[in-house]
DNA sequence: CACTTGACCTGTCCGC
DNA sequence: TGCGGACAGGTCAAGT
């Protein structure tokens, strides 16, 4: 589920949801979801206070006044939605959101605050965690020190990029793009989007895009990632925001999911293969593939 | 070493 | 209606 633009939704809706209020009581059964044990929360969750909310790539890491910090990666079906005490309404009520009441049998970690406010985190899949940690140790876990940098930072410019992608020059560049290790934060729908409007054939060794293609993915990375903020992130399957809504950027995609219909730029039919494993969209009329030896 | 493939889980959809 | 298989937004470990 959530790449960079669907955590940035979420933490900017918990933001304003829940940083100041104090942890009363968390409950959590699937050690997976959750590997801290019980004496962990009771030390560094209960009682503590949310102090902020901040995303590195596609975690979330809600800081406490403890000094420690509760992440979250949501992986492919993870939600974290948030219920005021009189907000629990089921599935048709008026007020309801997308879920129904919660929680439900896909919530595997409930924190309750103490004006008896809670916060589900969901997870279909099971693939996703939270973990608690000492703030000041985030930085040297295995997963964050792998990570590349942030594509909307100031300073991402093309260059950066074309330095990170030469980590895997033979690698085909939709590969390297959801390589996290090269830039964080990307994942199959943006890959997918940036890549079309870049004009670059996802199959396309790193190694052989010019200078000109480089300004231009740069360009498309940050004008998708920016545009799904905006439209509050994308809602496949699984997605909602802290408030239960869904996204609406998939209604301004112009490749993903739209196989078999005309390509926005020339109105050749959107096909939809498999590179790097994953279900890939592209137009073979504007990302055409090159071959080893020319640049395109 | 660089790169690709399967595993982790559950649910849904599609063809027979 | 039931059943098997493919597939799903991510990341590792284990392969080649």
């Amino acid at each position: 589920m959530p790449e960079l633009p669907e955590v940035e939704t979420i933490r900017l809706g918990l933001t304003k949801l829940i940083v100041g209020k104090t942890i009363k009581s968390v409950i959590f059964d699937w050690p997976k979801s959750f590997p801290n044990n019980a004496k962990d929360v009771d030390n560094f969750m209960i009682d503590s206070t949310i102090s902020g909310v901040r995303r590195r790539a596609k975690v979330l890491i809600m800081d406490l006044s403890t000094d420690y910090s509760l992440l979250t990666h949501l992986k492919m079906t993870g939600q974290l939605v948030y219920r005021s005490k009189n907000l629990n309404f089921g599935a048709g009520h008026p007020g309801a959101s997308l879920v129904g009441q919660l929680p439900d049998k896909s919530t595997r970690i409930t924190i309750t605050f103490t004006d008896n406010a809670k916060l589900y985190f969901n997870d279909q899949r099971k693939f996703g965690w939270m973990k608690l940690l000492p703030t000041i140790e985030i930085d040297s876990i295995d997963f964050f020190k792998k990570l590349g940098p942030e594509p909307l930072s100031a300073d991402f410019s093309w260059l950066t990029l074309k330095h990170r992608l030469s980590r895997r020059p033979n690698s085909v560049v939709k590969a390297v793009l959801l390589d996290q290790s090269v830039i964080a934060g990307i994942g199959n729908i943006y890959a997918d989007e940036a890549l079309w409007g870049a004009k670059i054939h996802p199959a396309t060794p790193a190694k052989l895009l010019s200078d000109f293609k480089l300004k231009k993915l740069q360009a498309e990375i940050t004008y998708v990632l920016k545009l799904s903020i905006e439209k509050g992130g994308s809602s496949d399957r699984n997605y909602i925001n802290a408030e239960g809504k869904k996204g609406s950027y998939l209604s301004f995609a112009r490749v993903f999911r739209r196989e078999g219909l005309p390509c926005p730029r020339c109105d050749h039919i959107i096909m939809k293969t498999r590179v790097a494993g994953r279900g890939t969209h592209y137009c073979p009329h504007c990302q055409v593939l090159k071959k080893l030896g020319s640049r395109i």
